[in-house]
DNA sequence: GGCAGCATAGTTAACGTTTTCTACACGGAG
DNA sequence: CTCCGTGTAGAAAACGTTAACTATGCTGCC
């Protein structure tokens, strides 16, 4: 009685399958479904506890390929478990649920094919907008003429690209930008060390070809060159943003002989790990060494002592670029890109003290 | 000369437009993407072009619905700011990758509604496999029916449900599961404080309906039992896992006058929380008041003293269901469920002090 | 020299929705 | 008593792929 179909007993059941069962055209289900036609109360009725009978969930690819527009708002960062991604990534989701988008993550590992790989496949998807996080790795010609094909494709599909803390790929790609003052944020926290009187500050900067990272070493040298203290590229150490990069970093500048009054890190985890590097010397903090970092993640809370930071709102960051996303798709097919600044600023705790 | 349609002048290249281009018929430009069939030399070449010049990428819809599986796996968590579960995401995002998958992630903010919902959305969207990670909240036989259904249907549709750090939903129902030995930790560790000489312990537990919750404490009770220590329901408080619940939680007990010598965080991040109440009470750690977390994330080494914490191995777990979920797709569709165990174990550092 | 077999190519029917178009009663107004 | 909205229903054409059929020259074998 029930159904009717043989060779797909075994699959989910289909719109027509919910219209046999409840004696109806296909047409009259997908209106009940939609709400959007007049359907008799009767026959609302039946369909309805067709619906609930055979356990009928609509199929989305369907759904989408007949024009209806997938709800979903896609972002992608490096990695899950970065504290400051994980607060945006938060963000984001938190303004997408609050409108009723589903909001899905993909993660590069910093691998920029990957990052191309998960925009053009989010563009194939047909999400409603591609949110890109966190910094650039990759300043190739190609890669950024890669990234404006998929800029401009997913532009003309009706989605955006939102390039959020990281720099823009030029004024004729249609993309958003939020960004936050990584340059500034790092000279206003040279500028608090040399202030201190530190002259000689070992900086634990990103990946060499990272935007973050680059700016913010870029903010820390101008601030060196404003207060006449010379460049020391000896000072200046490339790992990546982990502990265990800033533990390893620090060891080993601590073996050779300690010749710096205080630790810069690019992220307070890179902090947590020069904590631990001076930890293993007898190195007290700030007494023997001064540390900072950059983020104001919670973790800076929690070391001892409490590390000074650079603060960035990372969640609203997030909450930002969802927003922008989101009411692009209410806007003129025409519209021109938003585009957004952030302050930074520093947060003084216990990790500096005075040096003459 | 390219382009004949003219309503959609401003929407993406179909596999039609590209055929025309390349002046082949649509099921030659098929053959090429899928690389199934024979093609001459010559028209592979000029269909390649065609692509390249159009910008042509594949509708993922329209291939889904044509049947092509989705190699997509969908993990569903409470929040990706939270530590652990950002590691177990990290896991199942590499063994994914490492296969060619995408893998999404969906958050429900300890909403079981919302967890539902994702859930269904996930099997519209026909996803290979769905991973749940983290705690019930909801032990209601509504939500079970529910999320039977659904692993029912998904299983149906040739795709699995793997709940992981979860009880199983029931024999009869088609779902792996992977859980991590959350009673046994609990009973450790509560051990382990007793054999230091606390005879009072404050547990810090998570929401009163969550299951993660429960087992820790129920391991914590059991060790008291078996150990004859009265049990104390005046020492137990529910909050959420978050540092704020722990540090308000901990302030209140401690402004009320402490009647405990140590405190059992039900999670690392809320020892944090304990830390930076006792801190304000000028009350040091261990000496005045011994804490231990569960969880063993990357911070319980970063609070001073280091934390003793009960290791998880998230990361692992996260892999394991991810191999699993991503191996039942070569499986019979009998397949029946695996159910895995992984254990924990106490790591002593230097919170805990001895009491007598 | 007819014909099986093979390498290519095109036709066409799914796939499961949404969305026009039609279609048909049923009232009430002229 | 016709005629026209109006409320409700179904038929059928998209949407963009894939895959199962056909269709066509060839090559080479009996």
């Amino acid at each position: 009685m029930a159904n009717s179909s043989r060779r797909k007993s075994s699959s989910s059941p289909t719109l027509a399958d919910v219209a046999a069962h409840a004696g109806v055209s296909p047409a009259t289900v997908s209106r009940v479904l939609a709400g959007n036609y007049p359907v008799s109360r009767s026959a609302n009725q039946r369909v309805l506890r067709s619906i609930r009978e055979l356990n009928y969930s609509a199929n989305t690819h369907a759904r989408a390929l007949a024009g209806v527009q997938t709800k979903t708002i896609a972002f992608i960062l490096a990695d899950v478990r970065g504290q400051s991604f994980a607060d945006a990534a938060h963000g984001v989701e938190q303004e997408a649920s609050r409108r009723g988008w589903l909001s899905l993550i993909g993660t590069t590992q910093g691998d920029s094919e990957r990052e191309l790989a998960l925009v053009q496949l989010m563009r194939e998807q047909r999400a409603g907008a591609v949110i890109l996080i966190g910094g650039v790795t990759n300043e190739a010609a190609d890669y950024r003429a890669k990234m404006t094909d998929l800029a401009r494709s997913l532009h003309s599909a009706g989605s955006l690209l939102v390039l959020c803390g990281r720099p823009p790929l030029g004024d004729d790609v249609p993309t958003a930008v939020i960004e936050y003052d990584n340059e500034q944020g790092a000279y206003a926290m040279t500028s608090h060390l040399l202030s201190q009187g530190h002259r000689r500050t070992l900086f634990l900067a990103g990946p060499e070809r990272q935007s973050t990272s680059m700016q913010r070493l870029a903010g820390h040298r101008r601030a060196l060159h404003d207060f006449g203290v010379p460049d020391a590229p000896e000072l200046v150490e490339h790992g990546v943003f982990t502990r265990a990069s800033g533990y390893q970093l620090t060891k080993n500048r601590l073996a050779a002989g300690q010749d710096f009054t205080a630790v810069f890190a690019a992220t307070d985890v890179v902090a947590a790990g020069v904590y631990a590097a001076a930890a293993e010397f007898d190195l007290r903090v700030p007494e023997d060494l001064s540390v900072v970092g950059y983020d104001d993640v919670e973790l800076a809370q929690d070391l001892r002592p409490r590390l000074t930071s650079v603060h960035v709102p990372y969640e609203e960051l997030g909450r930002a670029a969802a927003k922008i996303a989101l009411d692009s798709q209410h806007q003129q097919p025409d519209w021109t890109g938003a585009h957004r600044l952030f302050t930074t600023h520093v947060v003084v705790r216990n990790s500096v003290t005075r040096r003459d």
